[in-house]
DNA sequence: ATACGTGCAAAGTATTTGCAAACGG
DNA sequence: CCGTTTGCAAATACTTTGCACGTAT
């Protein structure tokens, strides 16, 4: 989804916010994950690819895009929070966690989310859902 | 849901666990919860009965019966870990969190639990689930 | 020019760990 | 008694904040 990224960066600029270097450095790279991500692993990344950004700026991108919308915040239980990106009316997926590796995998399912609509209808709460089931991986079942 | 605690404490027992002050402490306390609570506010709770426990045991505690599968870990988005005690085969929910104050509440929805119980049986994922709603709750909708 | 954003380092939280003393079986 | 469990305090892990400087507009 190249898209995102090009939507994300338009939408900020369109609300004021600047197009600094960090920012969009961590907007690009969201925009090239298919599942969720942590800070940390965002921030090596960029450093890895030798962009001089700090891990403050890592966080406070992600908490803006999470306030407007653009990317969800995973809990999955690790200690860590793991942020994606929304594409809204597109793609989108729940999660595997692997219970004892802590591997983090995606499934999505039309039948699920049907329901999840439907609670969603009767309860009123709808600005985001995510599903987390556990489990053991193929790798950690042997 | 009194039952829980009995059989919890005699699962420990079984297994060859002591039954000390602190462990019994916090068993006894999560099986009167009726939804999830964090380590802090068990830890206050048995403080203000007047039992001397530190914070450490209760976050021992938790993790213990965490992998022994008697209690649930409830990640809800907020910086903390929540818990609450698993009934075999007994009441199931998940939850609703408010956007706006963070409030917890349960929900039951024999739908959502039918398809959430087809993708474990397709996936082969299937220690735990935990389904979380955000949104915005009555009281802060005013 | 002038706000807005940044990197860094320091400060906060939540949770875990080391250890000698207390305790349960 | 002896190994488990404890409370405390120190350590760790993740995230947020304060601030002087950089930089998009």
């Amino acid at each position: 989804m190249e898209d995102w990224t090009t939507a994300t960066l338009a939408a900020l600029e369109r609300d004021g916010r600047r197009r600094s270097a960090a920012r969009t450095a961590v907007i690009e790279l969201l925009g090239r994950q298919s599942c969720c991500v942590n800070a940390q692993e965002i921030f090596d990344a960029l450093r890895h690819e030798g962009r001089r950004v700090g891990i403050a700026s890592v966080y406070r991108t992600l908490e803006q895009l999470t306030r407007d919308g653009f990317v969800q915040r995973v809990d999955v239980g690790a200690s860590t929070a793991r942020y994606e990106p929304v594409h809204p009316g597109g793609e989108h997926h729940h999660h595997l966690v692997c219970a004892d590796c802590g591997k983090v995998e995606a499934f999505a399912d039309p039948e699920l989310e049907r329901a999840l609509h439907k609670v969603e209808g009767d309860t009123g709460y709808s600005v985001a859902h995510d599903v987390v089931l556990r489990g053991v991986c193929d790798d950690c079942a042997t």
